[in-house]
DNA sequence: AAAAGTATTGAACACTCGTTCAACTTCCGT
DNA sequence: ACGGAAGTTGAACGAGTGTTCAATACTTTT
């Protein structure tokens, strides 16, 4: 029931598929390798079929845009099994996970994000997607730390933020993996700095 | 001398006027924008032309990719003018300097890294340039703290450069400035960070 | 069983693309 | 002043693009 019967395997729900191939297409030869043909192609669907789910490329580009702003939101939702601490930690070092740090995941986002700043229509989902996965870093700081103002861990999430894309950008040019560590640790210690200065030591952040 | 006599003011080196046209097509169309026949016009050149200095569209977004590449590598050449601690500082600064930081330079660095993530041959050329880069910043730090180990001044390198591309992209999105002039200060941390582990305050790097 | 609705196909259209090339102009050494 | 080299032009070709659409297959409703 719901998606027709059966024909042979599972190659129900072709919609599903078009944007799969297209996601794949996307990830792997940029948006120059995203023809309507080579997504047919690559979701075994005739060429008509692709306009018939999608009106556009156009559509088809959003809607690729928009999973991967969703799966990404979900890295920072909250998980109520968990302390508030642990939920923190955990959504800090997914970013180095084993299902985040594919070639394909990276490779997709990077292109999204060239196809955000060559496009205007794209560049506006991509920014309010960009909000709220910040939105969701400071709502994870601040269960963490409730003795922070709103204002201190929207900062530190945008610091947080800063390194989490330069390690995404950067794992794709081949920095070893041992850096991605300490990054992931220096995103830690912001999150869980003591309230207003850094310790005693001579590292604290002096304002330049 | 040396390039023509004057036409009309300044419309001499038509080469260069090729390249410029093609790295402000990509830096504001993205890769999709960039046409033999829109570099032409935007050249103020016939379309014959394009193809006459550079045989291959791939020739001249390797030239694009080269230029970019090379001007990257300028921004960690040694200065003899400045104490080695200086030499650093100011290159760490330069990277949120008003140069660097437009949205041309910042949209032509995105869409590069996403064609040489799309092709093969850009890959190659990309990853050489960047490993240069690390080179680069790993002697400034080897110069402005002579007690680090060559491995250690690769590993700082490694981690600064990671904040850099964060900070090149997520400024690309819109995060605001101070949270940029947070991530240069902790660029500078690590750079000039006493020798092996962090202070003795709690902030001290775990190894996890 | 007929009708209505949805899913699916591939040919066709009007464009744009990268590349080639014969023609033309401009320059410079002789 | 001549002749060859370098620079410059735009038309032409074939391949590939996004989109449309009449025709077909399959499902569901009547």
């Amino acid at each position: 029931m719901g998606t027709k019967t059966v024909n042979s395997g599972e190659q129900i729900d072709r919609q599903s598929r078009i944007l799969e191939a297209a996601l794949d297409l996307l990830s792997r030869h940029g948006i120059s390798g995203v023809s309507m043909r080579a997504v047919a192609r690559e979701a075994g669907v005739a060429l008509g079929l692709v306009n018939y789910y999608y009106d556009d490329k156009t559509s088809l580009i959003r809607a690729a845009l928009h999973q991967v702003d969703e799966q990404d939101l979900q890295l920072v939702a909250p998980d109520p099994s968990l302390t508030p601490d642990e939920q923190l930690r955990k959504a800090l070092r997914r970013v180095a996970g084993a299902e985040l740090l594919t070639t394909r995941y990276l490779s997709l986002r990077l292109h999204l994000w060239a196809l955000a700043q060559a496009d205007e229509g794209y560049a506006e989902i991509n920014a309010a997607a960009f909000d709220r996965y910040l939105d969701g870093v400071a709502a994870l700081v601040s269960n963490a730390k409730p003795e922070l103002s709103w204002e201190e861990c929207r900062e530190r999430a945008a610091d947080i933020v800063v390194i989490q894309n330069g390690m995404w950008l950067t794992s794709l040019l081949g920095v070893d993996n041992a850096s991605i560590q300490r990054s992931i640790a220096r995103t830690e210690e912001i999150a869980f700095a003591p309230s207003r200065r850094s310790t005693s030591g001579d590292a604290a952040l002096r304002e330049l």
